[in-house]
DNA sequence: CTTGTGTGGTTGCAATATTAAACCGTATGC
DNA sequence: GCATACGGTTTAATATTGCAACCACACAAG
């Protein structure tokens, strides 16, 4: 009766979703790109219960999402950063706030925009391109098994 | 001691996943993208408590994802189909399948491709533009309080 | 060195969510 | 008309979440 793992299906989505697509782990994923390190502003930021971001933490840190570095400020506790495995989560979020400012119901809730840091101009949306350089909806794409894996030959006989 | 609601959070991607961040919901909704549209189906295709699909059918639904249809076939059954909303979600599920065949570590276990159904060929990866179109890396990025909502002067006083 | 306080957790218990399995009403299928 | 499939609902067991209390350690002051 454990909630059902998704670890060992074939989707990407759904292999995604095993390492990070429960309730809060997205929220600290996104609070440690905005610069967040410290458990305790983590706690802060998200006002979750104690016990569950110490073991969200631990899996993330497990999965190789976050790795523990000396805090930074030359104290004894240990500080939380994204791996680059953890940064390439950076497009799924940009994706969700998109969604969220195109489909809200309320959208005057929303705090705040994405910018260009260098020119400070709202960015524009996610799109998905052909490699010709189309832009791709849902409806022009396709889903093809996957090519067998390459064997090593020499190696597999060893 | 209810989980707790994001809906009322200001950060889009918190609302974003209050709308759709639970651990079946995501699925599916890439089920329905996938031409799914009947309840044996997604309960078929994701192997989850009949129970469990009924619910989220149906705050899918309340919450404009989904929209129920006649049967296709004729049969006095219903379908669950995407609305325009629910399309909106398709970037989302590229950037989650995106990641997991950049960074995960049985990538052989991934059983297909997203393809350009014109030429057949792989997609391009996810990629954030500036509006003079750089590529944007989080780090280039940075978030800007939401301009005040324009308020209709004339009617508010009215 | 002793006390006090902030940080970073762990532990225990109550509430809620998920699960599997049994059950049920309505349609078709024969 | 009878059996069976579909689309759920109900029930009971188990797992997860949330809150609050507790605890250990680091650091600072006295």
């Amino acid at each position: 009766m454990k909630r059902t793992s998704l670890a060992g299906d074939s989707c990407p989505v759904a292999r995604a979703l095993d390492v990070f697509g429960d309730w809060w782990s997205l929220l600290i994923i996104r609070d440690a790109s905005l610069g967040r390190r410290r458990f305790g502003e983590f706690q802060a930021s998200l006002g979750l219960a104690k016990n569950i971001l110490a073991t969200r933490l631990r899996t993330l840190v497990e999965r190789g999402i976050l790795k523990t570095v000396p805090a930074s400020d030359g104290s004894a506790y240990q500080e939380y950063v994204l791996t680059p495995k953890g940064h390439g989560i950076f497009p799924i979020l940009v994706a969700l706030r998109q969604w969220t400012e195109e489909f809200d119901e309320h959208p005057n809730e929303i705090a705040t925009i994405l910018i260009d840091r260098d020119k400070g101009k709202p960015v524009k949306k996610l799109a998905l391109y052909s490699q010709d350089g189309r832009v791709l909806g849902a409806a022009d794409t396709a889903l093809k098994p996957r090519p067998a894996a390459k064997r090593a030959r020499r190696l597999a006989s060893t």
